[in-house]
RNA sequence: GCCCCCAUUGUCUAGUGGCCCAGGACGUGGCCCUCUCAAGGCCAAAACACGAGUUCGAACCUCGUUGGGGGCACCA
């Protein structure tokens, strides 16, 4: 499947909650396809279930997906030819279809109540029978089942499944599917409240909006089956369907739960796509991680881009197998991904992360910075850990780091002293101009590098990790580096 | 319980009967670079779940076992 054609593809989630990692790597392999073969990408809102409508949650799946940096050519907010793409605002339609399918003997009107469906499950439970529908109702008479619609009787509708035989239906990565039909049940399709259930909706809408392809997760394995018969009793074209894999949490045993997903935000990881943003992760990290669980690229690359993947994508290298999150990954596609940004670029999206934590932003300082600590940085957020010294007035050295390894404190106050007599009879701190005379006090003093430079650090900074000596000093400027030793003086002193 | 899917190092994966005493990446350990921390470079340890078959030959095919996942709603 080299050169495929344009295709339709849509993205369908239901608003029920967060929009977690897995519904963006669905999203991403429908956009990319589409994006590849110059089709269209449709984003549908499940939303027929009104009882677990989450508020909000709309919003967030829409804000996260631009956030990763994909777009749709249909959909809510864009609008499109095939509109409306709520299923909420769609319940005509499927009445209409599920009334086709009664005409066409596919479908039948099922009165029985919740307390029935609950005696009868209960019934072949303790008989050790599979939970399923008994088909009281399927064995009504139509003119009298209608006659009892006419009255007004509480009804929904089933789809009628035949009851002998088996299907076949193909998925594009795990091959043919075959399911007797006695393992089906004859699922409602149309609710008591007249809304449609995502069996009859999705299969409608997808052939009503000319959808060649479905991509959607694998917990539509098991009940794909039906909805290939679904389309076939309409005598309707089947897409090509590709249920991709799960994600497992990190330790591979079982999918997140709820409450361990709101414990991973401790210690700075999310599964879902809103939080990322906020812990410092960059969309292009993001993407490429992603991307990676469950497809691979023949020469092993794996540092992709949204370009190279748009490109680069395709069916075929699809893992069907279950995908353990790996945090420590993303860490690393994240920093791949920060280093090869722009100065310009990475200047721009530190800026909010300095503000945020509280610190005065001075955008000069912060580009000159750029270059020394690019490569220091795993998240966006790291700028405060490591650069946090360009922007504050004063820093607050640790006492004990302060006093140079394996001499006293005022071995050190003296090492500091000369120190900045050095840089103070420099016209101006730069790495050239003041670093061979530090040497050369380290030298003449009979220390090591490390010893002078750690005070120093400390010193200047306040930190016991720095970007280069040097180059930070030259950044923060003459005047505040010798206002900082000598701040630091005072404090050994008083050792 | 029943149905369906999946199974290569700690993790993501390459591998479609001989090219594999299994390749890449993250992580881990070591070394180099080095003013710290990173980044970068080099090296190393680390896997075909198990058992039967098929075959001259199996990580690759078949069956079974085990393990994992999903489903069995008037949820999606």
């Amino acid at each position: 499947m080299n050169k495929i054609d344009p295709v339709r593809v849509r993205f369908a989630p239901s608003p029920t909650g967060r929009t977690h990692l897995g519904s963006g790597r669905t999203a991403l392999y429908n956009y990319l396809l589409a994006r590849q073969t110059g089709g269209k990408f449709i984003l549908r809102i499940e939303d027929t279930d009104q009882k677990r409508y989450v508020p909000g949650a709309e919003q967030e799946l829409i804000d996260s997906l631009r956030w990763l940096g994909i777009d749709w050519d249909e959909g809510p907010e864009v609008g499109g030819p095939y509109a409306p793409y709520r299923q909420s605002e769609r319940r005509e339609i499927y009445q209409e279809c599920a009334r086709m399918l009664i005409d066409f003997g596919h479908a039948y009107y099922c009165f029985c109540t919740q307390e029935r469906l609950d005696q009868v499950r209960k019934e072949q439970v303790s008989r050790k029978e599979n939970p399923r529908y008994d088909g009281l109702c399927r064995r009504l008479d139509p003119g009298e089942a209608m006659q009892r619609v006419n009255n007004g009787d509480r009804h929904v509708v089933r789809f009628k499944v035949p009851e002998t035989g088996s299907i076949t239906a193909h998925d594009l990565l795990r091959g043919d599917i075959t399911v007797d039909n006695s393992a089906l049940d004859d699922n409602v399709i149309i609710k008591s409240d007249g809304l449609a259930l995502y069996h009859l909706a999705a299969m409608v809408d997808d052939h009503l909006m000319g959808i060649t392809h479905v991509i959607r997760g694998s917990e539509w394995l098991s009940t794909y089956p039906l909805h290939v018969h679904i389309i076939r009793a309409f005598g309707w074209q089947e897409p090509q369907w590709v249920h991709l894999s799960v994600f497992l949490k990190p330790s591979g045993k079982g999918k997140m739960s709820k409450r361990e997903a709101s414990q991973l935000i401790q210690d700075g990881h999310s599964i879902f796509i809103k939080d990322l943003e906020a812990l410092g992760y960059i969309p292009e990290g993001v993407v490429n991680w992603i991307a990676l669980m469950g497809w691979s690229f023949d020469d092993h690359t794996e540092y992709f881009t949204m370009k190279d993947l748009v490109e680069k994508f395709n069916l075929d290298h699809l893992n069907p197998s279950p995908a353990a999150i790996n945090f420590t990954k993303l860490d690393y596609f994240n920093g791949l991904h920060i280093r090869n940004l722009s100065r310009e670029d990475l200047a721009h999206r530190l800026a909010p992360y300095i503000t945020n934590a509280g610190y005065q932003l001075d955008e000069d300082i912060l580009y000159q910075a750029i270059p020394i600590i690019r490569e220091r940085l795993v998240t966006l957020d790291d700028v405060i850990q490591v650069a946090g010294f360009f922007f504050k007035e004063t820093v607050s050295p640790d006492p004990n780091r302060l006093v140079a390894a394996g001499l006293s404190p005022s071995e050190s106050a003296h090492i500091a002293r000369k120190a900045y007599q050095i840089l103070a009879s420099l016209p101006q701190i730069s790495k050239d101009l003041a670093e061979p005379p530090i040497r050369n006090l380290v030298a003449e003093s009979g220390l090591k590098a490390g010893q002078v430079f750690g005070l120093l650090r400390e010193a200047v900074t306040g930190q016991k990790d720095s970007p280069p000596l040097f180059e930070s000093m030259e950044i923060i400027g003459k005047d505040k580096v010798l206002e900082r030793i000598q701040s630091a003086i005072i404090i050994l002193e008083k050792i």
